[in-house]
DNA sequence: GTCTATATTGTGATAGAC
DNA sequence: GTCTATCACAATATAGAC
């Protein structure tokens, strides 16, 4: 079983993706991880502590994902806009977290983000030799996020798209990306 | 003088997107807009009352907009990048606004949000022939409002670009969609 | 139409037992 | 490490005077 500390900010995690930044609060972080408040409190003194938690999660998960970006055989360009659909991963699930601390006025939450996206950018940039193209696969990136973003929260459906349909709205995605590189 | 129930909206709408939706609370925004927080409750007797006083604001600017994107003398596709960077008019100001509305959990935000988007969206497919096409644009456009709305909240700075290097970031934009469209 | 109370609930945080 | 109280405060909303 994981440890505690781990179940809370899971818990916090989900809170924040499916129901909002104002409906995580402390004591449904403490009921969904299934400890007390008081238990809670033990781990995370404040609830700055609790986003600090999941910002340092998006940091590290950002910088595995970086790195797979550098060496990712499709390259860099299709592999950032692959990832870029919300699939309920580690990282994904992240950042959907960070950005939603953000709307609830953490400041840490915003210096994360941009960071994390700066990293994408440069990464893009670097490999395209194309500053152009970079910010507009970079922007077209971000759609995807935005999208998933405005798709998730507040009891809607779980977002599980069929494979199929999906790989192919990728494809087509890829031939548009084709055409700004080429 | 603007109506009173103006100056509430116009209240409501700038510490939602200055300060973030925990921030425009009632006490707020009637501060803000210099009423009593009992003269607030006259004109909208409840918080979702507001909230769907700017919804309704943007939809109505929104429809305005469809109007003259399909008119446009550059084409539906430049209009559309143009008009998707933030610029602080109204009708920028209530998309955002929305934006934020949504993560307190109003239901209302995501139905009204979805409308307009999918409306911009139709205007683009049948203007290009080209639905990856449009959607490609589509979602560079959304990326220009993402950035935006993370750059936007919680104090920071009002966001005033120079206008000189933001018509260039401009031109490379188009440069680009030109590759997607022609 | 606008105001001043006031009621009620929810939220983050503390204190201290076990 | 985890729990059960409990506090202090802020938020929405109501009641009724002017």
């Amino acid at each position: 079983m994981a440890s505690a500390r781990d179940r809370i900010l899971d818990a916090f995690e989900e809170l924040l993706i499916t129901e909002g930044e104002r409906a995580a609060t402390l004591d449904a972080v403490a009921a969904r991880a299934g400890v007390s408040k008081g238990g809670l409190i033990y781990h995370f003194p404040s609830k700055d502590q609790l986003a600090h938690g999941v910002c340092g999660r998006l940091t590290s998960l950002a910088a595995d994902d970086a790195a797979r970006m550098r060496a990712a055989a499709e390259g860099p360009a299709r592999f950032y806009i692959r990832s870029s659909r919300y699939r309920g991963t580690p990282l994904d699930r992240a950042i959907v977290a960070v950005a939603r601390l953000h709307q609830g006025g953490n400041t840490e939450a915003v210096a994360t983000l941009r960071a994390v996206e700066a990293q994408w950018l440069a990464i893009l940039a670097e490999a395209l030799r194309d500053d152009d193209a970079a910010q507009a696969i970079k922007l077209m990136g971000d759609g995807l996020y935005y999208e998933a973003l405005f798709r998730l929260p507040t009891g809607s459906p779980p977002l599980e798209p069929d494979a199929a349909t999906d790989d192919h709205e990728l494809e087509r995605l890829f031939r548009v990306i084709d055409k700004i590189v080429g």
